[in-house]
RNA sequence: GUGGGUGUAGCUCAGUUGGUUAGAGCGCUAGGUUGUGGCCCUGGAGGUCGUGGGUUCAAAUCCCAUCACCCACCCCA
């Protein structure tokens, strides 16, 4: 029988590495629940026609990337290859604009998109994000891209920078588009094949194209933040002003245009010197249309993603090693397979006493079970054999220190 | 979808112009220590050389095909 393999693109998450996950998760519940988030728990697939209508025919995710199949009903079908379209749509379905005005929600959990794998980008991977509905304050957005940055804070991010634009609303923005046309037009010869193309698709996102040449030609090209309205102007200032008064960081980069179609005004995103090509770890902005555009009411909002493999790997070392380190408070050493009812009962004594405890299940000599429990990081070995039985006793044994002693049979042990 | 790179033990990798039983380190395991870890010493297990075909007296090594992984383009978190 031949072994099968995992699906390209996918992962196995195997122990300790898992724990960083598991880090990563509780430090994401309490951050959201601190800021008064509540997790919502949506489907990981949807008819097709949510994520086609909510993200964009257009987009590289709908045209090319989603895994779409059909149902036994004939059903056209999809893995989400993103959160926001989800939460919106269980926004409208149940009514919750009108259970309360404002709704402060968060998601963590796999997504699907069919790209080609390579560093930092998996066709299952993980997000997090927040999506904040009911408002059109500033301050939403100033408390989501807060909340990002303090989650990557606390799990040891470094090398970070968050860049910060507005795209401001659908009017003044296809009055830039046009401007922006304009200028391109007179160097489509010195811009790249890419470019050209996306001259057509999406001038916008000619401004972040990598190359060298590109950059140079569109280095005088007119600004987005100065064709915003009044009303985005405005705003994007409260946004500034409020990481300002935080002590939030940031750089304003004009040329920061996000690739889902959804999104109105504010626009972040959040990079990594120590990731790759794919440096960007989180991003998201404020989608004041998209609500209505899938049939709900008319609902300002504002959400970010997070990407949980992108984040794993610009983990501190230092961090990661802490994090892994799974350190049982006790290993209990079998020395006689004849005490090993007396032994089970023991463990279960501690663990009710809240101990993490290990005992050992292969009956190996006591020499291989005290490598065992030094590899596993035990802080301590229980000794139990039938001599310690019959004084109704046990031995401990401090690992770090090497130190040994005897206590009642009944006696919780101290851990260091 | 397009490039480039890499596939040899659980892991990281050696392997000469094709030549006899394919190696090392780490890890695992047993022992040196009658019931005591780390350090040290000794032994042991573990390999369809990614897969299929071809060339050859002989292939891990050369040729063709194929698959997988990695990195990059593209795009995104």
């Amino acid at each position: 029988m031949k072994a099968l393999q995992r699906i390209k693109g996918t992962d196995d998450i195997l122990p300790p590495e898992s724990r960083l996950w598991r880090y990563l998760y509780d430090v994401v519940h309490q951050t959201m629940s601190q800021y008064g988030y509540n997790e919502i728990i949506v489907p990981m697939f949807e008819y097709t026609e949510l994520f086609a209508r909510g993200i964009g025919e257009a987009t590289d995710i709908v045209s090319k990337e989603m895994y779409t199949f059909k149902d036994m009903g004939g059903r056209s079908i999809t893995l989400r290859p993103e959160g926001t379209a989800s939460v919106v749509r269980a926004f409208t379905e149940n009514s919750l604009g009108s259970k309360s005005p404002l709704s402060k929600l968060y998601y963590i959990g796999p997504m699907f998109r069919q790209e080609k794998p390579q560093k930092g980008r998996k066709r299952q991977f993980y997000q997090f994000g927040l999506e904040v509905l009911g408002t059109d304050s500033p301050f939403a957005d100033v408390e989501g891209i807060v909340l990002n940055v303090r989650i990557l804070q606390k799990l040891g991010i470094n090398d970070t920078q968050l860049m910060i634009n507005s795209i401001g609303d659908p009017e003044s923005r296809s009055v830039y588009k046009e401007s922006l046309k304009e200028y391109i037009k007179s160097r489509l010869d010195n811009i790249c094949d890419d470019c050209r193309k996306r001259y057509e698709n999406n001038p916008l996102r000619v401004l972040d194209c990598k190359r060298q040449e590109c950059r140079k030609e569109m280095q005088n090209a007119p600004s987005i933040l100065e064709h915003l309205n009044k009303d985005s102007k405005k705003h994007f200032e409260s946004v500034k002003a409020g990481l300002d008064a935080i002590g939030i960081e940031y750089k304003i980069n004009e040329r920061l245009v996000r690739g889902l179609d959804y999104y109105t005004r504010t626009v972040y995103e959040i990079v990594s010197s120590s990731l790759g090509a794919q440096d960007s770890i989180s991003g998201g902005g404020r989608y004041d249309l998209l609500v209505e555009e899938l049939g709900g009411k008319p609902t300002p909002a504002f959400g970010f993603a997070a990407g949980i493999e992108r984040i794993i790997l610009a983990m501190d070392g230092n961090k990661r090693d802490e994090i892994m380190d799974s350190g049982i408070d006790c290993f209990i050493a079998v020395l006689d397979t004849k005490i090993l009812t007396k032994a089970f009962e023991l463990a279960e004594n501690f663990r009710k006493a809240g101990l993490s405890v290990e005992i050992e299940l292969l009956g190996r000599s006591l020499k291989a079970q005290m490598r065992e429990a030094n590899r596993s990081g035990a802080k301590t070995v229980v000794m139990l054999g039938e001599d310690e039985i019959n004084r109704n006793v046990y031995g401990l044994k401090n690992m770090a220190t090497g130190d040994q002693k005897e206590y009642p049979l009944e006696s919780i042990p101290d851990i260091p």
